[in-house]
DNA sequence: TAGATTGTTAATCGATTAACAATC
DNA sequence: TAGATTGTTAATCGATTAACAATC
């Protein structure tokens, strides 16, 4: 009965196949075959019809997929539906730009409470959100679960946050302090966003484009 | 003499090793083997010596690696010391922070202006980047290289900027819009940071722990 | 020199792609 | 029914790990 494991690669994928599926249905496309799929999202069809099959048997033979029903799949599979819970860590600028802007209800979780330590946002209320001071963060947990805290604290306080947080029993961590943090993955769940590491990526496939051009350029020189 | 293309894989783990020899470096530690790295990191020492070797001989047999020196052989391959020119699209709360608080100049990137079409903000500067009207983008291009852009405009006229910048030459974009372009890679390299995409992902590991945790007290209560 | 650790070749493992019978 | 396309098994490809000679 228990699925096997679903590799991370695959899991990648999946909210790729649900920005295309909004995509389609707000085209109005109702059904597409994996071939087609796999033309417009540079994948093989072997591969689209592998991962799905990972989770259940959503297409039909001679039809494809319909195009609703298969989005309402992977949004289930990420767990969309479920309202997960969350507070905010830091209220600095990447804080901030969250909670004005992010819409975590889209994606099925939603921002109940923020944190900080400065005492000028502290019992303000952005977009909503009262902005608590942090050492009142342990009353959250007595009254709500929290599913979620996205950790956007500076660096140098970064991992005693996310300590505390594992402490009271947050049981994932949206880390936006370009930090590693030394919380063991069997105690909570951590996902990176890493601004530099992204960067930096991006520095080197630009400096092998740089270098190339510069080559060719200088072999049509001679 | 043309070195073997490197993988993605081993391209996205060199952020992470730079900033792990920068807490060493930090830390006062002047050597690393391997097999030290390795465990700190998670990773196999194999791993890391495959690694290192795509790009030449950075160790010595008996002794290790010189953590200073390999963090600067890493910082070369990742073009840090390239200086690469940025300017920025659309300043809203994402731009407006990354303006403010992202430190380009650490990664070896320099930002030189920032766009956007709203007159309340073009002709400000905001941390002595001066804000421009997007229609005098073509400028930019006329006086300075532009190697690359971050692309944090709406939503809906993402793909119309990227076509934009694309045509006046951009290398690359730091694509922070959550809409896959549809620009070739061929023209220019794009580097994503899809929110969204992480946030869902974490959502499917979570909904697989809190599954976990119910069946194991499921069966416990029986 | 002896011990440690690299760089690299070979073996294993896992992910992607191809092929095809099942079936709508 | 015939054509299309799935779900799945088998083949291939690539990435990780293991092993070890080279050498500091």
């Amino acid at each position: 009965m228990k699925q096997a494991k679903v590799s991370n690669n695959v899991i990648r994928r999946l909210p790729r196949y649900l920005r295309k599926l909004d995509e389609l249905k707000a085209a109005g496309v109702d059904r597409i075959s994996s071939g087609e799929l796999g033309r417009q999202m540079g994948l093989t069809s072997s591969q689209i019809r592998q991962d799905f099959s990972c989770f259940g048997e959503f297409g039909q033979q001679g039809y494809g997929y319909n195009v609703t029903g298969l989005r309402a799949e992977i949004a289930s599979i990420l767990g969309m539906n479920r309202d997960f819970s969350v507070i905010l860590v830091g209220v600095g600028n990447i804080g901030r730009a969250m909670i004005e802007n992010f819409c975590f209800e889209q994606y099925g979780f939603h921002l109940i409470a923020a944190y900080d330590v400065r005492p000028e946002v502290v019992g303000t209320d952005i977009s909503g959100i009262r902005i608590h001071d942090i050492s009142e963060l342990h009353h959250v947990f007595e009254t709500s679960k929290v599913d979620m805290a996205v950790l956007s604290v500076p660096k140098h306080i970064a991992n005693q946050v996310a300590r505390d947080l594992v402490d009271h029993g947050v049981k994932a961590i949206w880390n936006f302090t370009n930090v590693e943090l030394n919380v063991s993955e069997n105690e909570v769940i951590v996902e990176n966003i890493h601004f530099s590491d992204s960067l930096l990526a991006l520095g080197y496939y630009l400096s092998e484009r740089i270098d190339a051009e510069a080559n060719a350029a200088a072999k049509n020189a001679k």
